[in-house]
DNA sequence: GATGAATGAGTATTCATTCAT
DNA sequence: CATGAATGAATACTCATTCAT
C-alpha cells in the first residue's frame, strides 16, 4: 500500500474544497449566513466539522472564498471582447448571459442580494476588493469601485452614442438609470421567485433589448 | 403628585413600545437581525434589557411587530380610493407615493428586503399572514396571497385597459412585468445607496410615470 | 418588591469579581493556565460559565486583570518609604516582607513563575505594562524595564555602600547577584513545597539577613 | 542501491526519534507544552504528523520520553565517581557541570523549570518515577524520592564535615539550604535570561565555589 | 414597573489521534 | 515506511431569556 501521490492529494483537496463550497452556498443563499451552522453544512456535505476547517480557516473565510470564486468566475463569464466599447450586438448578449446566469448560478445572486442588503459587509468587501486592486494582475471585481466605475463608463458611452438626433428630450443618464433598475429589478425578482413563467421571461428579455439595444 | 391615570400609563407604554421598536427596526436594517443583540436595542432604547420582555415576548416577536405595524402603515398610506380600478392618475399617485415611502421608511424597506431573502423567513411570514386572513377583519398585507392577487389584478386590467388599439404586439403582461421590475429595481437602488442624486431620482420617476401611466 | 439600587448592584459585581478571580488564580496556579477550562472554574466558583463573561471579556483578560490586581497589591505592599535610598534595616524589612508575601500570595506567586517561563506570555505582558507606563501615573510594575531598573539601582548603591574599605576583593556587583539569586532560588522553593519547616524557614530568613544587612 | 541493512534501519530510526524530541523539547520550552501542536512538531522535523505516532505512542509519551532521556543524561553526567561521599573538589565539580549544563541544555531546563511548576503534572512524573523503581535496575532520577534522598544525604553529610570547629553557631543545614537555594535561583535565572553577562556568570560561580566549597 | 445579575443551550474553533492508501 | 485527509471530543465564547429584588 504505497502513500497517495502529492497529486491524487491535491485532488482530493480540490474536490472536497468545492464539495464544501458548493454545499455552503446553497446553504448560505437559502437559510442565511448565521442561519447556517458549521455543523450543518459539514452534515450536509458527509464530512465532519472538523474537516471544514481544514479546509478554511473560518467560517468567514469560507463565506469570502465562495465570493471571490463566484465573483471570478462572473468576470470569465462576461469578460469576452471587453475593448471598451459596447456595441448593439454586445448589450444584447450582455443582457442574455446575464439572465443566463442568474438562473444558472441562482445561489450565488441569492446570497450577493442578501449580504449587499448589510451595511457593514458590503463595507468590508468593498475594503478587501480596494486592496486586492492596488496589488499588480488582481481582476477588478463587480461592485469594486475601478470595476464599476469601468463598466459604468462603456454603459453611459452606449446610451449617449444611440441618442436618436431627433429627440430632444432623449437623456442618456435617465435612459442608463431606468435600463440599469429594470435588469435589477429583474435580477431580484429572478432571485426571489424560483418558479418564473419561462415563455414570460424570455419575452421580458426580448422587450429589454428591444427598448435599449 | 397625583398619581397618573391609567390613560397616562397606557400613553407612556405605547410609547416606549414605539421607541422600542423604532430603534430596533434601525439595527435591524443596517446591522441584520442576527447582528443585533437585545442588550444593543435595550442600551440604544435607554432602558433596561428585563424591560424589553415586558413589552416583546421574544426577539422574533419584537421583529413581527415591526413587521406588523410597517405592513399596516403601508396598507393605510395606499387604501386611499381603492376602488378596484387604477386609472392613470391613480397610477401616478401610487408611484410617486412609493416613491416617497422608500425614502421615508428606508430602513423598514430595508428590513424587508433583507428577510425577502431568506427563503424560511419569508415562509414563516407569509403563512402567519395567510393564517391571519382566515380570521375575519384582519389586512390583507403585501407579499400575502390576497393582497398580491388584488394588486396584480388590478394592474393586470390597468395594463389590458391601456393597449393602444393599433400595436398588435402590445402585450399588456410583458408591459406590466417590465413596469414592476423597474420599480422594484429602482425600490432596490433607492435602498441600498443613501445618497442618490435628487434631480437624477425625480427625473426618473417622471419617466417611469411618462411611460407607464 | 422594589429594584436593586445601583450601589448594591455594584456590591454584587465587586464580590462576584473578586471570587471570580481568586478561584481562577487558585486554579491557574496549580492546574496551569491551559488546564483550567472556565468550566471549572464556574463550577468552582459556584456560578455558570455564561456570567464569566459578564464580568471578563476572556479567559486572557481575566488572567490580565489577576496579575494586574495582584502587581497592584505588591506594589502597594512594598511602597512604604520608597526614598530611593535602601538602608541596612529596610533591606531586612523588605526581604521579610518578600517572604511573607511568598506565603500568604503563594498561588499567584506560583503564577506568576509559571508565566515568566513562556517566552511569548512575558513579552505579551512586558510589553503592556511598557504601554502603561507611557501613560501618566500608572503604576510602575516588577518585572517592567523602568520598576526594575528603579529597583536595581536602589540594590546596586546599597552593596556598593556596604563594602568593607579593608576587602579589596568585594564585588558589589558579584555580591548583589549572590543576594538576588539566593532569595530567588528561595523564592521558587518556597513556592514549589508548601511544606517547608517552619524553623528551617525563619532560620534561613535570619541567615540571609545575617550574610547581606 | 543494495537494501538497507536492520541495522541502518535501525540507525535512520534512531536518528529520526532524537531529532523529533529535539525538536519538540525546543518548542515546549519556549512556547509550552499545550501551544506546541503536533502539527507544529512534526512540520519542523520535517516529517508527517502521522509518522510521529510511529514513533511515539502520543504527545503525552514523547514529553515523557523527552524528560526520561534528559533525566538519563544529567544522571550520566553527573554519576562520575559517586562513592557516597562528596569531596570539596567534588563539590566543585559538580557546581562547575551543573552551570555548565543550564547553559548547554538550556531548553531542557526551561521546560523542567515549567513542569515543575505544575502540581498535577509533578504528581504524575513523581508517581512514574516511583513506580519504576520498583522494577530492578532503573535509574534514579533527580526529584524522585530516592534520587533525592541520596543526593541529600551527600549533600548534609559535606555539609556537616565542613564544620569549622571553631564557630558554634554554624547550622549545615541551614548552610546547605542557603547553597541549594543560591544555585537554585542562579539555575533560574540562566534559564530565564538567555542574555546574562559571561563574565558575572563565571564570577558569579567562583564565588559559589568560595563560599561553600 | 424596572434593573441587571444569572442561566444554559447553542456555535465556532482547535487539536490529538486514527486510518486508508 | 510515509502521508495528510478525516474524525470527534473538548473548549471558549455568545446571547436570548429568566428572575430575585
Amino acid at each position: 500500500m504505497s502513500p497517495r501521490t502529492p497529486k491524487q492529494f491535491k485532488e482530493i483537496r480540490e474536490e472536497k474544497r468545492s464539495l464544501i463550497m458548493d454545499t455552503a452556498l446553497e446553504h448560505f443563499a437559502s437559510e442565511g449566513f448565521h442561519n447556517t451552522t458549521i455543523n450543518h453544512i459539514a452534515r450536509h456535505a458527509g464530512i465532519s466539522k472538523g474537516l471544514m476547517y481544514n479546509y478554511f480557516r473560518s467560517k468567514d473565510e469560507l463565506l469570502a472564498e465562495i465570493i471571490d470564486r463566484s465573483v471570478t468566475e462572473m468576470y470569465m463569464y462576461f469578460d469576452s471582447d471587453r475593448d471598451g466599447i459596447l456595441t448593439g450586438d454586445e448589450f444584447e448578449l450582455f443582457i442574455r448571459k446575464l439572465f443566463a446566469t442568474l438562473r444558472d448560478k441562482r445561489s450565488f445572486w441569492q446570497l450577493f442580494f442578501q449580504l449587499m442588503m448589510q451595511k457593514d459587509v458590503m463595507e468590508t468587501y468593498l475594503k478587501r476588493y480596494a486592496l486586492n486592486e492596488n496589488s499588480s494582475g488582481q481582476i477588478p471585481v463587480p461592485q469594486s469601485p475601478a470595476f464599476m466605475s469601468g463598466i459604468a463608463k462603456m454603459f453611459t458611452d452606449y446610451f449617449v452614442r444611440r441618442k436618436p438626433s431627433l429627440n430632444a428630450d432623449y437623456d442618456p443618464v435617465v435612459e442608463m438609470t431606468m435600463c440599469i433598475n429594470t435588469i435589477k429589478g429583474f435580477a431580484l425578482t429572478s432571485v426571489l421567485s424560483g418558479n418564473m413563467d419561462d415563455v414570460l421571461y424570455e419575452k421580458t428579455i426580448n422587450r429589454i433589448i428591444e427598448i435599449y439595444k
